[in-house]
DNA sequence: TTAGGACAG
DNA sequence: GGCTGTCCTAA
């Protein structure tokens, strides 16, 4: 896309963009298939040092380490220079900067309680203590409050107009947990929005039905860079080149992006980098070019500069044994090296959709979605033992503290109001190899600490007959599978009753909670017997040339035209505009609605996204359509529905 | 559904 | 290396 030579254009023609009003549109909705698109990923730096750093009010120059047992788990800058990292031990670490602290992390001591507590002793404590991370969890909450709420206030404007009003309402931006302490944001929504505010032009033809009419270009000749580390330009690129938009889009996301992080500062103290590009895979990438407390963009038109520098086992998902299969295959682990390696070559060592996807990664082509996702799936209380343990007494003095600590934590979720209950419980053993057995959580039962031991206890019982047990090097207790309370379904069963197409759902409602049931895969066919399959979560759509999208979110094209009724839930829509009393223009369609019919539209796109989440699965045996793109759209569906009072209570106490 | 593994921070 | 967490697949 970037080498369209500008210098094509006849010298009396009107210069115009390269993207269209349809590329345009479809930063809405957060399209991946828009070359307009935004994403940022957000790390916070050393995250356990930062974490003690604010608990214990250390200043921001001070060496810091997080200690657990004699090992680091986080490093602070300031220590680095001393040659502290996380391989070294304690001892060594004091050894090359004598007043660094070691903070040990916070511990769970058999016989007081369920409660953690900073223990002074704790690192001499290595077989009777458990470690907790319960503060990190607690300050990756605030932080992603901090970060949603800053979202938050770009969506809204005191100074808009009715019009700018209609055009973004419901707009927010998408963010996903991926980690601890990383985020994904989706800012393209944002940024339609600070578009039209800041570019009248582009307000104009917000209605406008020529979609594949390029777009004017921006009214700038330059663009202020000076706040954010740039990737140089690609070879065939200048600096002299008067901006695009793909370029405006790019600053508008580097400054909404510093907002966040300036945001987390002020509120928190803690400072974090990001990257800013146009996927998930760049933006990932870029957030580690410049630590800490910075931001790195890589414009489209650095991108192809940007990676040829990378190995390509650096890039997600290749970092394991598929990464090390490529470079054997193919004789290199530059990503340099693999763009001289034809499509045909892949396909030769690979399956057709690693081949696929790794054709178009290593071109800086990812369409991965930011998947909305807040809530935990699964939480896992864990030790290792050094030396190994040997009886069934001592497996369940373990057991008892595991059962406290996930106790605590499914109490922080919500368990005690019955918002949310895992369904299964899972005990891990191991030896040399690893074992494990699972069994459900009775359903009518209070879950609480004992009802955990308990159950864990059937478990070890379980592996203990199941052969050797003994010496045991691990265990681990984990619940999972987790499922709504009864608040929760009630407000989903209320609205699937309405429709009839989506009635045959009610199973998948009930038997997981929203983010489950949309982020399940297809099966697809036989693969090779190294596990690639792992990949599929990053083919979303084939891959094109074509930037015109293909939406297969249940309202493909429609997404951008008014003639959309067969995509109207019966009798939902009105039959015509009406101009005099307030309208809603939904996200996710652009239908415009009067406001009082949000929520039901809302509700029939949600029932829509688990029918198609279905008809999805049904349809496995074609590889190109991918489910993935169908839990985008549902959580955004999520996140607009806090009409909805108690599931969206719910979600944000859950969340954060 | 169950057990186990890959990958990542 | 220890402690998490997510996602995927074979049976």
């Amino acid at each position: 896309m970037s080498s369209a030579d500008p210098l094509n254009t006849p010298p009396d023609a009107v210069k115009r963009s390269r993207y269209t009003h349809r590329h345009f549109q479809l930063l809405r909705q957060g399209s991946t298939a828009t070359p307009l698109r935004a994403i940022a990923h957000i790390d916070l730096d050393a995250f356990y040092a930062q974490c003690e750093m604010v608990r214990l009010g250390t200043p921001r120059d001070t060496p810091l380490a997080v200690r657990q047992w004699e090992s680091l788990i986080a490093v602070n800058y300031p220590a680095r220079p001393f040659g502290i990292n996380r391989m070294i031990t304690a001892a060594e670490a004091r050894k090359l900067c004598p007043n660094i602290i070691l903070q040990h992390v916070a511990t769970f001591r058999e016989g007081e309680g369920g409660r953690w507590a900073y223990r002074d002793d704790s690192f001499r404590n290595i077989k009777t203590d458990k470690v907790s991370l319960d503060p990190y969890r607690a300050e990756s909450r605030k932080i992603l409050k901090t970060m949603k709420d800053e979202l938050e206030r770009w969506c809204t404007d005191d100074s808009d107009d009715d019009e700018t009003i209609r055009l973004i309402q419901g707009l927010s931006a998408s963010l996903e947990k991926a980690s601890i302490d990383e985020v994904f944001i989706d800012l393209s929504p944002l940024i339609y929005c600070v578009l039209l505010r800041r570019y009248p032009e582009l307000r104009a033809i917000a209605k406008d039905d020529k979609k594949d009419v390029e777009l004017p270009c921006p009214p700038t000749t330059a663009l202020q860079w000076d706040q954010d580390c740039l990737i140089d330009l690609d070879v065939q690129e200048s600096e002299e080149d008067d901006p695009d938009w793909d370029d405006v889009v790019m600053l508008v996301a580097a400054e909404i992006t510093r907002s966040v992080r300036k945001a987390v500062w002020e509120n928190l103290h803690y400072t974090c980098s990001a990257g800013v590009a146009r996927n998930k895979m760049l933006a990932k990438l870029g957030s580690a070019c410049n630590k800490p407390d910075k931001q790195t963009v890589v414009r489209n038109r650095a991108v192809q500069n940007f990676l040829a520098g990378y190995k390509f086992t650096q890039i997600r998902m290749l970092g394991g044994k598929l990464g090390d299969q490529i470079t054997s295959d193919f004789g290199t682990e530059q990503v340099s090296g693999l763009l001289d390696v034809s499509f045909e070559q892949l396909r030769a060592k690979l399956d057709d959709h690693t081949a696929t996807w790794l054709y178009g990664v290593i071109r800086g082509d990812d369409r991965s979605e930011v998947n909305p996702r807040t809530q935990i799936k699964s939480m896992l209380s864990a030790k290792s033992f050094r030396p190994s343990i040997n009886s069934v007494e001592q497996a369940e003095k373990w057991l008892h503290i595991f059962a406290a600590d996930i106790y605590g934590r499914l109490v922080e979720d919500g368990v005690l109001e019955n918002r949310r209950r895992p369904r299964v419980i899972t005990l891990h053993h191991r030896l040399v190899a690893t074992r494990s057995r699972q069994i459900p959580i009775p359903g009518a039962n209070t879950i609480d600490k004992n009802l955990l031991f308990e159950l864990a206890q059937t478990l070890l019982r379980q592996v203990l007959a199941d052969g050797q047990a003994w010496p045991c090097a691990n265990l681990s207790l984990c619940v999972s599978n987790f499922e709504d309370g009864v608040s929760k379904n009630r407000a989903i069963e209320g609205f699937l009753v309405r429709g009839d197409q989506a009635k045959s759902l009610t199973h998948a409602s009930r038997s997981r909670d929203v983010d489950t049931a949309f982020s399940k895969q297809p099966p697809a066919e036989k693969k090779r017997k190294l596990d690639e399959k792992s990949i599929k979560r990053f083919f979303n759509q084939p891959l094109s040339g074509d930037p015109v999208p293909s939406d297969n979110n249940g309202c493909p094209q429609s997404l951008l035209d008014e003639t959309s009724a067969s995509f109207t839930p019966e009798g939902m829509a009105p039959p015509e505009e009406h101009f005099n009393i307030p309208q809603y223009t939904c996200p996710r369609c652009s239908k415009s609605l009067p406001d009082y019919e949000k929520e039901e539209h809302e509700d029939w796109h949600f029932a829509k996204d688990l029918e198609n989440e279905e008809r999805q699965a049904a349809r496995n045996a074609q590889p190109q359509e991918r489910s993935v793109n169908a839990s985008r759209p549902t959580n955004r569906g999520r996140g607009g529905r806090g009409g909805r009072g108690k599931s969206e209570k719910g979600q944000m106490r859950l969340a954060f």
